[in-house]
DNA sequence: TTTCGGGTTATAT
DNA sequence: ATATAACCCGAAA
């Protein structure tokens, strides 16, 4: 009896298993390619990514952030598709879609704001620049007005100009670039461990080689692959690759024993553990972007690896131990961070308490650790990190459409479900736990009634059809509408209409190359720049400023300048209703401003700090330099060196 | 042309 | 009135 009940929950179990390979395999895969910029496979992977989702997902800590990087690396890819839309409900341009899925990154994972604020506005600025690249003026003042706000923004000056002038071809934008930076950007939130399957499908090749002997032998280890999953009781994962990693969850258990009477040994614990799955993991796919966060690395390691390490035990303990730190995606990421969030609000609004109960009533082995883990990595690298699910509760958001639906449904599905376990635990731990058994449940029963060996092959078959699964994605959403979580994340990660790819990309992506993405040096054709006293006059020259259109060209810009400003201010010169908006803004922000007639103009916040970065940059004394390079427009060389040297006296360098 | 250092001037206090 | 940041000027490289 209880043999069968095993039996039907193990396929499930392992089908959600297995399909967390999959997706972790491939939510690397796809950074990597993302990466090597083979964005057509990474679109490609995207889609089989969002296939996979439909079916149950066991999720680890980490894969709701890491789900939602990739969505949104998606959408940054698709940026300057604007016909594209990934919100059925909102149309919005990828960009934008990219901007409320950063906006929910932030709300439900601890990102560095630093790191975020800089996301932010670039992209916002690329949301404008998009536009305008595209000829679409109505909308790029829209969106400056909407999200870049702040008059003293020098960018937004810039972008302002290109408006107003209806100037779309500003090289200064550069989405290439744009891209790197958000790919550098979500590659701090998040490391993106070596996939377990990919250092298995590593070992097995090895093996193959030692064996070379073996006959068919590329049949055999198939089997074993796949073999594994549908007799979990026997150990079938295969995975020899795995005993190291089985030797680290032993540790690990004994390590987290430790732990509960000494946190402050951990790290030391940890990184025995590391090493020891460095040893496995030497294979060392170049996935991980051997980058920065080693931290991370650490991080996550301890949460994936010692759960691969015992593939073979995972399913049947899965139901207990692993799901309470890795709540079953099933079809929707989203929902399991939501899950977490919103659904109980109970667990939201206790986040500390919620977790402590969550290692108490889970008990169990595995799970608490990685929650621990969690903890401590917290403590240890402030940052973002993975432990995003943890972190999730942070707070509560409803703001999100995305996550509102997909909690409630959520909700309510889990009540109805449940299982096995789950029963028990609600049972046992009434209100704070009840949010993740929910969470999982849900998806688990549901998807384990449709055949579940067919989907379970299915990953398999992806490479197969590429641009299908993504139409047949969509068609699933829209077909089951009920299964929303499914729906959304299919939403999420691939956009509803697919364009032909290259048509679109094509006019954007000649672009500049420019060495940012925004390059301030515009500002010579442009002619607007930061400071809007004087950019106004430039910047429309024809409308604004019939008397400036005697003095077109910018060759003694400053002593025009002086001139017209002073005119400016005499109100001799009329503009523009936004120039004139603007300029005044400007002006009441900063009374201080007068450019070189006679008056002297003082130096921004804004302006220091990029002839901090300048001389940073080029070094002291490279004023001319810096001065193009940052699009200082109305500052001489002398200007700048001038400046520096008071910064100096001032000793704020 | 660009950089540098000393001198001058506008501005804030 | 004074201090100082911003600006100007001429020399040097």
């Amino acid at each position: 009896m209880a043999a069968k009940q095993c039996a039907s929950s193990d396929i499930a179990s392992v089908e959600r298993v297995v399909n967390r390979w999959i997706v972790d395999y491939n939510l690397s895969l796809a950074l990597e390619l993302f990466k090597k910029q083979q964005f057509k496979d990474f679109n490609e992977v995207r889609d089989v990514l969002s296939a996979v989702m439909n079916r149950p997902v066991e999720a680890t800590s980490d894969m709701p952030l890491k789900i939602r990087i990739l969505q949104f690396l998606a959408r940054i890819n698709d940026g300057e598709k604007l016909d594209l839309g990934y919100d059925p409900d909102m149309p919005v341009s990828p960009l934008e879609s990219a901007l409320l899925i950063l906006e929910s990154m932030t709300e439900d994972f601890v990102i560095p704001q630093q790191d975020c604020e800089y996301a932010f506005h670039s992209l916002k600025v690329m949301i404008v620049a998009t536009f305008i690249k595209n000829g679409k003026f109505d909308k790029a003042t829209e969106m400056l007005n909407k999200h870049l706000m702040e008059p003293a923004d020098r960018v937004r000056n810039i972008l302002l100009g290109l408006i107003s002038r209806k100037n779309k071809t500003s090289k200064n934008f550069c989405f290439q670039l744009f891209r790197q930076e958000m790919l550098a950007f979500v590659q701090r939130l998040c490391y993106f461990d070596v996939p377990f399957s990919f250092r298995a499908a590593q070992k097995l090749i090895a093996m193959r080689f030692e064996v070379e002997g073996s006959d068919g032998a590329d049949e055999n280890d198939e089997e074993e692959e796949i073999i594994p999953p549908l007799n979990p009781q026997r150990d079938p994962v295969p995975l020899k690759p795995c005993k190291p990693p089985i030797i680290q969850r032993s540790r690990l258990e004994a390590a987290y024993k430790a732990l509960a009477e000494d946190e402050k040994t951990f790290v030391q614990l940890e990184q025995e553990v590391e090493t020891e799955i460095q040893d496995v993991g030497d294979l060392h796919l170049e996935l991980p972007s051997d980058s920065e966060t080693e931290q991370n690395d650490l991080c996550q390691r301890k949460v994936c690896s010692p759960m691969e390490a015992s593939p073979a035990e995972q399913p049947p303990q899965t139901n207990g131990g692993p799901q309470v730190q890795a709540r079953l995606l099933s079809k929707q990421h989203y929902t399991v961070a939501r899950l977490v969030t919103e659904p109980d609000s109970q667990f939201s609004s206790q986040y500390s308490t919620a977790l402590e109960e969550l290692e108490t009533e889970a008990g169990t082995k595995n799970p608490p650790k990685t929650q621990d883990e969690c903890r401590e990595k917290e403590q240890q690298c402030p940052v973002s990190d993975d432990e995003t699910v943890i972190l999730t509760p942070k707070r509560p958001r409803r703001s999100k459409k995305t996550a509102g639906r997909a909690a409630a449904r959520v909700v309510e599905s889990s009540d109805s479900e449940d299982n096995l376990n789950k029963k028990e635990m609600r049972e046992e731990t009434p209100p704070s736990h009840p949010n993740q058994s929910n969470s999982r449940n849900s998806e688990t029963s549901e998807q384990g009634a449709s055949g579940l060996q067919d989907d379970y092959i299915t990953p398999e078959k992806r490479p197969v059809k590429q641009r299908s699964t993504s139409s047949s994605g969509k068609k699933r959403s829209s077909g089951t509408p009920k299964q929303n979580p499914s729906a959304l994340q299919e939403d999420c990660i691939t956009p509803v209409k697919r364009p032909e790819k290259q048509p679109s990309t094509a006019p954007s992506e000649k672009k500049s190359k420019t060495d940012h993405n925004i390059t301030p040096e515009i500002v010579g054709e442009t002619s607007v720049t930061e400071s809007s006293l004087e950019s106004p006059p430039t910047t429309s020259p024809q409308q604004s400023v019939p008397q400036m259109s005697s003095t077109p060209e910018q060759a003694s810009s400053s002593t025009k300048w002086k001139s017209l400003y002073k005119t400016a201010k005499e109100g001799k010169v009329t503009w523009t209703s936004d120039e004139v908006d603007f300029l005044q803004k400007e002006t009441r922000c900063n009374e201080s401003f007068r450019s070189n007639s006679g008056l002297k103009r003082r130096w921004t916040e804004e302006e220091t700090q990029m002839l901090k970065e300048g001389v940073k940059k080029f070094g002291e004394g490279n004023w001319c330099k810096i001065r193009s390079y940052y699009g200082f427009k109305e500052r001489t060389n002398v200007n700048l060196k001038d400046r520096w040297r008071t910064m100096k006296n001032q000793k704020l360098v």
